[in-house]
DNA sequence: CATGCGTGGGT
DNA sequence: TACCCAAGCAT
């Protein structure tokens, strides 16, 4: 099948409605390139711009400071951007690619945290490889051109590349992935205005393609939190779990063996698979021995510590303190 | 191969 | 409001 008429109007749409002030975008560093793709997975591209890049590239401009500071250095500037495991990957990457990244994607993809389209992305846009970079947009855009209500991850791969365009390919994935952005949208898709209308063969009714997936219900988890006391300061401890792990937490009442009063405050806070129900204990404590796995922090100090969300709505609820 | 992994934007 | 889902990856 010969693409090149919808390329050609790829191209000319890109011109003139691509997203071409993406700060990613006006650089080949494959450094800057790959922060913004770790930081965009999963992530929408107003949080990453608005509160994310930019600080995260002043603190760390090049692989080599990645490498030269600590997990904990950089978990503190990944706080509140989610998906935290990226933050060790990252720090476990510079350790052992630094000075340089490399930009073929066969390499790129032994590293830890990259895979197949994060690699293409680097390689893609830092080197103009010709190569199919397929994120959710890209992937919304083949189940609708393509008419196809399911496709394994295997499918995908090979419809990204069948209509890649090779002769521009680092304009080919930019402009794809803001078409599907911009135009190829999930809910209100605006076929009117599609350089891919006239051959696309979800046309008569996008929202077929793919099928929606039936949603599992999210479980509610119940959680004691104890927020140890002593003068200004309070008990925390860092994560070692998968979920948040490297991050600063309160400790779990049932962890501390104490006397259970009433609880203060209950927050909830919403998770991918599960929603948490936390209340709250404020109890005032000496410094005592057996806790040994933590540490006594300042409450003037909190904010130098890497705290998820959860802490950080509960120090402002029990201090009213903000954080930022 | 299904699931776990965070948070917040958009409707 | 409630819900979907976003420049994915590892296990």
């Amino acid at each position: 099948m010969n693409y090149s008429d919808i390329h050609i109007q790829l191209r000319q749409w890109y011109k003139s409605f691509g997203r071409h002030d993406l700060p990613w975008r006006k650089t080949n560093d494959p450094y800057v390139i790959y922060i913004s793709e770790m930081m965009l997975q999963q992530t929408q591209v107003k949080t990453v711009l608005d509160r994310f890049f930019f600080p995260f590239l002043k603190r760390f401009p090049t692989l080599e400071s990645i490498k030269a500071s600590s997990i904990d250095e950089i978990l503190h500037a990944w706080q509140g951007l989610g998906y935290y495991r990226r933050a060790r990957y990252i720090h476990a990457c510079a350790q052992i690619a630094s000075p340089s990244l490399p930009t073929d994607p066969k390499e790129l993809v032994k590293l830890p945290g990259i895979g197949k389209s994060t690699a293409h992305a680097i390689a893609a846009f830092s080197k103009h490889y010709p190569v199919a970079v397929l994120d959710a947009n890209v992937k919304r855009i083949l189940y609708r051109f393509f008419a196809k209500t399911e496709a394994k991850e295997r499918e995908l791969w090979k419809m990204a590349e069948i209509l890649l365009d090779h002769e521009e390919p680092y304009i080919y994935n930019q402009a794809m992935m803001d078409l599907g952005a911009t135009v190829c949208l999930p809910k209100s898709p605006k076929c009117e205005i599609c350089p891919f209308a006239s051959r696309c063969m979800g046309r008569e009714s996008p929202m077929n393609y793919p099928q929606k997936r039936v949603l599992k219900k999210r479980p509610i988890k119940q959680k004691k939190i104890a927020v140890l006391q002593c003068g200004t300061k309070l008990f925390m401890r860092k994560r070692k779990t998968e979920l948040l792990g490297g991050l600063w937490e309160f400790p779990e009442m049932e962890d501390l063996d104490l006397p259970v009063g009433n609880a203060l405050h209950k927050i909830v806070q919403e998770y991918t698979h599960f929603k948490l129900e936390a209340e709250l204990f404020l109890l005032q404590t000496k410094k005592s021995d057996h806790m040994t796995d933590g540490e006594w922090i300042d409450i003037a100090s909190f904010g130098k510590l890497a705290t998820s969300t959860l802490e950080k709505k509960i120090l402002k609820v029990l201090f009213e303190t903000d954080t930022h």
